[in-house]
DNA sequence: TATGAATGAGGGTTCATTCAT
DNA sequence: GATGAATGAACCCTCATTCAT
């Protein structure tokens, strides 16, 4: 269930990669714009550069290209994320540098994250599951950061503990984007990575094991 | 800029908040099964107990249910807490308990709290303002409370940590809600409270002035 | 099963009898033209004297004006041979009266005939048995007739006989509906009918019992 | 005005049949489940077995499939009875024969029969005469076998007489393949054709001379 | 000659909104 | 004030047909 294959009438594989590449960047950036909703298909076929017609030999409803544009930002965060991941060593500056590392994705993606992020609960009951997966593997990721940190012995957390503190990085990595509107009004991008990886790691010095 | 006037044609005041009241009603009901979008302007009217003509008597447009069901539910929210924060002292028991409560809060207004959250972007450039503008009172209230504790002596934070823990705290609230299909697996609200404080005071704890 | 309902919107019956009424006139007019697939909902209000939105305030699909049409065809032949085959008295000459009230029927309601038998396998399997029985009461009503008749010592038929002379009799009747451009040539209506219940009767009196 | 040419790209004469006929006989399976309209140029150009460009190598437009269907189906069952009614001799054996053997090619081409049958009416005003023409051709061949009885001083028929039950020998053949569901129920081919033989013949010794 | 990607007119249907009663 | 029938713009999607390869 790793993926939701979307039924394509075009047989050449590089050029359904090709022309979907084309129609999510496109829809991205009117989702972003007016929602999933208010974006008619019309309009996504016109931003893609085809005509509806050719739309629709890509795909088979207009959700197919929700979940394929909330499938792609995903894969994508994911990529950028587990490069910088694999040499987790399990010290708190590997955790700090996880951190500030996806907050800049988050940045970067800033207009993809927000448009998953308000419209996935449009997706049918049919698709969620498996954006809804993705997600939890993003959560993951930190999940594993922090264990890697207690194996080593840099900080001393209950399972459940680890899994509040992924879920919270999460959550305050997606905040930066969907509640931009507040928080560039008070920070600059540098300032928010640093206050919020200060207090977390604050936090986390609670739970260090005392050294002599 | 306090409140978005709805026009109605009704002149009626009494009558007016009454429709209103049921009409809001039936529509936090729709919307959270189904969302803003697919729900039917009819289904709205049914829903509240009156006819499609009836609706338009007391709103302009699809959009003004919206916005009117936002409006409203922060309207309880705020009030909720306003209550208990009043008595605010400036301790971190106080801030312990504020938080608590509003987690408890969105925890009871599960339903109206995922709707807004997911809908308030379908608003219209219009109406946004003054929606973003009551959720920054929220955000404020738990700003007032730990600026309290700064001038009280309990902390030691800047105006900008200040506002970065509001967020947070503010953000966490709301996460218990729109994030429940995975927390709910995890924790109970208790637990969820409990773990959250504790990451939220431990946290804080690094900024105690140091005390002989 | 006598009826399967076609769902309005519009709660008043008297209206809803009404606008159907207008739709299914305007509808026979244009199926009788182009035929059921190629005839659009929108030529259909435009015919019935209403808009796009009006006719779907008094159908589900479009192929519920297909099965009202239908419908209404078989209503109103039934109607019209009821009346006369009331008096059904089980001789020859009431057999012949029948038939030619029949044929009579078949010419004055060509158009109607004409679409009904050409379009009724559009019908999809849902509606089509509710159509089919109709079908089958009205070659019910000969196979009364000829039993009376067989009851009546007029003649002496099997009932595998009768039921074949009942339909060779109705295909008989739509066959100068739907045939027309073949038959008109050669015949008038007189003349189709009277060679036609010759050929009959003359077929029958092969079965009448011998009178010395 | 024997045929009505279809053009093609395609100059090679041999292939222009071959592929018609691939395409005739995928045709014809797809109008039997889905009728012509239904059914898609694509669906079809699968069946045959080649792409949808090739499809449209060897036709103009989607109704010279139906054409070339009709046509082709005229034409197999105009073979099938030439063969057999070559040998009319102008008894009432003979003519006997020509029902039985029409009727069993009517319940061996019953899928292409009722196709026919049913679409017919979707052909332009272009190519119905075409088809038309074909039609009578068939009723003809029932006229001559009667005709030839009368030459022969088997029956006394006038000529409108002689066109009628030609007619109603032709239309009770097809009824036995659009009716197949009403009459299937009732009887056997072979029981069908023998009640209706009967029938007819029955009726024609009404019209045979007196012999002493 | 064969292919199949591209096209876009047009079809069925929905639904926010109006207005006569 | 309340009703609900009427409206039609606009939506999603299909499919016959073309044409570059």
């Amino acid at each position: 269930m790793n993926k939701r294959e979307v039924q394509a009438s075009v047989k050449d594989e590089r050029l359904v990669q090709k022309r979907r590449d084309q129609m999510i960047k496109g829809a991205v950036q009117l989702f972003k714009e007016k929602g999933f909703h208010r974006t008619t298909t019309r309009e996504i076929a016109k931003a893609a550069g085809f005509s509806i017609g050719t739309l629709y030999e890509y795909i088979r409803t207009k959700e197919d290209v929700l979940y394929l544009v909330c499938d792609s930002i995903y894969d994508h965060v994911s990529e950028r994320l587990q490069q910088d991941l694999e040499l987790k060593k399990g010290t708190l500056e590997s955790l700090q540098l996880g951190i500030t590392n996806f907050f800049q994705v988050m940045d970067e993606m800033q207009a993809e994250v927000l448009v998953m992020y308000q419209e996935v609960k449009s997706l049918t009951k049919d698709a969620l599951p498996y954006v809804l997966k993705k997600e939890m593997q993003m959560v993951g990721m930190f999940e594993s950061l922090l264990r890697k940190c207690v194996e080593n012995g840099e900080l001393v957390l209950s399972e459940k503990q680890i899994k509040m503190i992924a879920h919270n990085i999460f959550v305050q990595g997606q905040m930066w984007g969907f509640r931009r509107w507040a928080l560039r009004k008070l920070y600059t991008l540098d300032e928010y990575i640093e206050l919020q990886t200060e207090l977390i790691l604050a936090g986390l010095s609670q739970y260090q094991p005392q050294k002599e």
